[in-house]
DNA sequence: TCGCCTGATAGTTGCC
DNA sequence: GGCAACTATCAGGCGA
């Protein structure tokens, strides 16, 4: 059966709640490392400092992915195709 | 003895491995959040609406009627009036 | 002639330092109006529900209606009811 | 004469009609902006690797900046405050 | 041409 | 209370 005009309201209502439930776990988790930094800083650290560690650390290995996704797109406009690493 | 210069690098890397850990995990939740909209919108539901409901529900209902009602003065103020709702 | 692999460097040149140099007016009007924002705010606005003004004006009123109308579907879908805008 | 509760109306439309004369021409480059690519398009350039190009370009000044707020973060944390340049 | 997906923008929240 | 980071939303571009 379809849906506008007519929206089945029990997989409605398990899509929403789905949704919520998981919004709850994901806030809990942001819960917690905001608890991290509020240790750190007990503990005498810079949690601007750490804040600025942990974005480097993520933004490196962002990098490193970039140069891999640009290297590709660069052989793909010249024409040449990286063999596929997973095949058939 | 205490942090900046002499920093206890393993306390610190510690921390800066937990914060990983969690937002990878947070990460994760996130991603599974998208999974359930996608699934939604393969099944027909609209899910840019979705989104409003969830949204909707989490907003404190005092809340709402709090900005509704300045939302309406600064509306009147322009002489725009918003369209009503309710319907016959 | 044409591109890939012989490029015409300095056509390449100048379509990127157009681009960019667009990209840097838009960015100054960008904050123009968050200059314009702030001093709404210094005057003492509600700058939330300014943005929410500016996008209702933007909106297509026929466009709304019909979200409004899909909206009310899944929340009645979801036992739940709009509080009605309009009040005694 | 203060705000809710008798909004200044003359203001506020002042006040949204400037943001919206302001927004509708940030809308405009943004179109001219298309524009440029669809012309490096039509010219038969990749503009995909255009865009990557451009976003590199921005990405190495605002990490020439990092470098320097990171350095001055970790002088602040040493204790050490670089001289302003500026003084009365 | 349509649908998906990524990148840009706007809004919210937390820190200083 | 202002500023900055982060998140969520939206729109435009790309590929099928």
């Amino acid at each position: 059966m379809s849906q506008p005009g007519g929206v089945a309201a029990d997989q409605l209502r398990a899509i929403v709640e789905r949704i919520e439930k998981l919004e709850e776990e994901k806030q809990t988790i942001a819960d917690d490392i905001k608890d991290v930094y509020a240790e750190a800083k007990a503990n005498g650290y810079d949690t601007k400092i750490i804040r600025t560690v942990v974005r480097l650390r993520k933004q490196d290995s962002a990098e490193r992915q970039e140069q891999e996704a640009l290297l590709d797109l660069y052989m793909h406009a010249l024409g040449m195709v990286l063999p596929d690493t997973s095949e058939t």
